[in-house]
RNA sequence: GGGCGGCUAGCUCAGCUGGUUAGAGCACUACAAUGACACUGUAGGGGUCACAGGUUCGAGUCCUGUGUCGCCCACCA
């Protein structure tokens, strides 16, 4: 007992060194820190850097690797969803900047358009200020100040988690360099016609989704479906001629057709009540005329096929201006459309002057109580139907009709599509590639104007006015001198348009005094998408204009993001990408599982179940919360939080710790020996089973295969490496003295084996081997930074 | 209405192109007094792989159908 004390006691004393600068705990806190620092100063996060290394080792230089890496909205805290997706992210940046490729990780922010307006619009709110009294031009210099404070807030969260990407090359999607790149493309795209002659952007007059609250129209796939309780009115809709009545009494049981509607408040803009042609109940009354009631106003029973018989009465009332069925039918049928709700969600346009300004809902609900009273109401049935919302805000959409611009997607789908049938592009999970090829197939005009005041300005001047411009378009023969005649307003322009970023000083057609022309800016802005769907080349056109540079980063290898941004984001980047520089973008689209709340719901501010990566990272590390995302976010699924699971992989982390410290500790004084014989060192049966162990870990990372990386490299390192082969060799030196050459041979080959682990480790966890990789560099066992080591193929 | 995915141990989930007694983490049981680590080690219990057919020498894995839960898309007024 007493010698074995005195034994230990002079062990400690030898360990004092080991003891001081690796304490029994990782302490992830710190060390975190301390990488971060030095990742930083190596400067290996440069594709240049890495190229210029493996010249210098006279290493082969492979390809180069790029990830235009998904910029988050720069107007709020990281999410879990972030830090998930920089986690696989980097683990593919960091294991091919060690398998020799030049690696370009290059990050950005969003400046996500309605979403920050929206947001700031709160803040500044709360301030007590408004955004009406700041105007536009105050407006945007704060948000963008704002912007820029949140991106940096992002930029530490990134590093944190360990991001290794080029931090002096981050992009903002406002950035004057990519501005001029996605005005270019605006350009391009107004001046390419399709085979009808009409430009593949052009300005158009339809039905589109206004969002009331917002005040801006909305794409299509920026809507979404709430089920709402509503009403179900069925009115009356009385015959002019006194021989219709009867027959309709006789045959229908009223002296009219009955419609069924949702929305009352509409029936003021109809044109039409249209039935199916194959509707034996209403055969006798097509081409006849009803009165529509209140508006006062004779419509005619038309005949289309899409109607359903079976839903409500079979005759519906049509609608063009407020419904994208009716504003389809009415085009089949030449109908006309009149506005009767506008921009605010109001009623409007010419209807009796008791229903202007009213909302909505209340001029439903008057209607209905002057039908009752007309008895032209036959009942209201209580429903739950789906509503049409605005994607940011919940806001019902009021379809109206709307000049705005447009993007002809057909021909881009078209080679979007084929790029994924060619395989040039594939999609993981293979599921969503076929989601993504069905949205191709059917998709439809993209709005992509907005009436907002945070974002890119459509870069157009409207000579004599934007109004002037729309009333042409309009009314295609007609001339400037018919729209003063027949609008009463002076035509001080051609009606012609200009496209540049800067305002035209005069127009070469323009006969008239050159002082009298007004030319008028475009005010709208473009949809958040229409930058951001060109993000791969336009980030990396900025970057490297020359053309040489450019092919040697574009197209990228892979795009790595949510699910949920499939059909926002990756099927825009596809498309434009493809029709603007001939190359699809990406490879391979690899997208991970959405991040939910511990009780499987989405996280949600106004839940109060939202986690915060900060949090997590300073309870279990990083490395632990990457782990955590490699085997559970697999791409398809959905992973709730699970705080145990992260628990359990820090207690690997510190495994890897206290593993390393047992071997430093032990050859602390016979350094020499042991750097002298790992150098040619024997292929033993465990360094053997080592390397088969770790080119399986290679493999599937190679093959997208994380979470089995994960699992395996977890299972080997901790139950084999450390219960079987640290013990084995722990008892085979035990009787051994130090310096005996059968212990520095054992001691030599865990070394050995540590570096190979620490090395396949590194791009999944990289704080933890980085943390123990310096500690073996200090003691002259290993050179450089494991960042840039280069792992054996 | 269309499309996609899940259903495997008490819980959360892995299981690539079909191949020996189906795995992990957590939880559970018993043991180990602790000099790398208790954020530890050793051993163990626990599963008719949703159901029904089929293909095959062989199916958790492929095909067909059913049930069930969830997600996405869609113009039922």
């Amino acid at each position: 007992m007493c010698t074995r004390a005195v034994f230990y006691f002079i062990v400690d004393i030898m360990n004092t060194k080991i003891s001081e600068s690796m304490p029994k705990a990782f302490d992830s806190n710190i060390k975190e820190k301390e990488m971060i620092k030095i990742w930083d100063d190596s400067g290996y996060f440069k594709p240049e850097n890495v190229e210029s290394y493996l010249k210098k080792e006279g290493l082969d230089i492979k390809d180069n690797f790029t990830i235009t890496l998904p910029p988050p909205n720069a107007n709020g805290d990281l999410h879990l969803g972030h830090t998930c997706g920089y986690s696989f992210q980097d683990l593919m940046g960091r294991f091919n900047r060690m398998t020799g490729h030049p690696t370009l990780l290059l990050p950005g922010k969003d400046h996500a358009g309605i979403q920050t307006e929206a947001v700031f619009t709160k803040i500044l709110e709360k301030q007590g200020e408004s955004k009406w009294d700041l105007g536009r031009e105050e407006f945007y210099k704060r948000c963008y100040e704002f912007c820029m404070e949140k991106a940096a807030n992002a930029r530490a969260q990134e590093k944190a988690i360990g991001l290794s990407a080029d931090f002096e090359r981050e992009m903002f999607t406002l950035d004057p360099r990519l501005n001029k790149i996605v005005y270019e493309t605006f350009y391009n795209l107004f001046e390419k016609k399709d085979e009808n002659g009409r430009g593949l952007i052009y300005r158009d007059k339809r039905i589109i989704n206004q969002c009331p609250y917002c005040r801006t129209a909305l794409a299509d796939i920026d809507t979404e479906h709430e089920e709402m309780r509503g009403i179900f009115a069925y009115i009356i809709y009385p015959f002019v001629d006194e021989a219709d009545k009867k027959l309709a009494k006789e045959k229908l049981g009223q002296e009219g057709i009955v419609v069924a509607t949702t929305r009352p408040e509409t029936m003021l803009g109809d044109t039409a009540v249209a039935v199916n042609p194959k509707d034996e109940r209403y055969k006798e009354f097509v081409g006849k005329k009803v009165m529509l009631p209140i508006a006062n106003r004779e419509i005619p029973i038309i005949t289309d096929r899409k109607i359903d018989i079976e839903t409500g009465t079979g005759a519906l009332k049509v609608t063009p201006a407020h419904s994208p069925i009716d504003f389809e039918i009415a085009k089949r049928n030449k109908l006309e459309a009149i506005n009767v709700i506008n921009e605010d969600g109001k009623m409007s346009g010419d209807i009796p002057e008791r229903f202007l300004g009213m909302d909505t809902v209340d001029c439903s609900k008057a209607l209905v109580a002057e039908l009752k009273d007309l008895g032209l109401l036959v009942k209201i049935e209580n429903i739950k139907h789906s509503v049409t919302v605005c994607e940011r805000c919940k806001t019902p959409i009021q379809p109206i009709i709307s000049h705005q611009w447009f993007l002809n997607v057909e021909p881009f789908a078209k080679a979007a599509l084929e790029e994924l049938k060619k395989g040039n592009t594939k999609i993981m999970p293979a599921g969503q590639q076929r989601a993504l090829e069905f949205f191709l197939k059917n998709i439809e005009p993209w709005c992509i104007s907005r009436q907002l005041w945070w974002g890119q300005r459509i870069p157009v001047w409207y000579s004599g006015g934007k109004k002037l411009y729309d009333w042409l378009m309009d009314n295609p023969k007609k001339t400037p001198a018919d729209y003063e005649k027949e609008t009463g307003i002076k035509a001080i322009g051609t009606g012609k348009i200009f496209m540049g970023e800067t305002m035209p000083t005069s127009d070469p057609d323009w006969k008239g005094n050159e002082s009298d022309l007004l030319i008028e800016a475009e005010t709208d802005m473009f949809d958040t998408w229409f930058s951001s769907g060109q993000w791969p080349y336009s980030t990396l056109k900025a970057l490297f204009p020359n053309e040489k540079d450019f092919n040697k980063y574009y197209p990228t290898q892979v795009m790595e993001t949510a699910r949920d941004i499939l059909f926002f984001w990756v099927a825009r980047m596809m498309m434009l990408g493809k029709y603007v520089t001939g190359k699809t973008p990406f490879k391979d689209v690899f997208l991970h599982g959405l991040v939910f709340a511990t009780d499987g719901t989405k996280m949600s501010k106004s839940k109060g179940n939202v986690v915060l990566p900060a949090g997590i990272i300073e309870k279990y590390g990083a490395d632990a919360l990457r782990l955590w995302y490699y085997i559970s976010a697999l791409p398809g699924s959905n992973v709730s939080v699970d705080e145990e699971k992260i628990k359990g992989n820090r207690f690997f982390i510190n495994k890897i710790w206290n593993a390393s410290r047992f071997v430093l500790m032990n050859i602390e004084e016979e350094l020499d020996e042991v750097i002298k014989s790992e150098k040619d060192i024997k292929e033993t049966k465990k360094i053997k089973e080592a390397k088969k162990e770790l080119k399986k870990i290679s493999n599937y990372i190679v093959k997208y295969q994380f979470n089995l990386a994960a699992e395996n490299i977890r299972e080997f390192f901790w139950h084999t490496y450390c219960d079987k082969w640290i013990e084995e060799t722990k008892a085979e030196i035990a009787e051994l003295k130090v310096g005996d050459k059968k212990r520095i041979e054992k001691l030599s080959e865990l070394i050995y084996i540590l570096k190979l682990s620490l090395k396949i480790m590194h791009p999944m966890i990289p704080f933890i081997t980085e943390s123990v990789w310096q500690e073996l560099k200090t003691v002259g066992l290993a050179k450089g930074d494991l960042l840039i080591q280069q792992i054996e193929e």
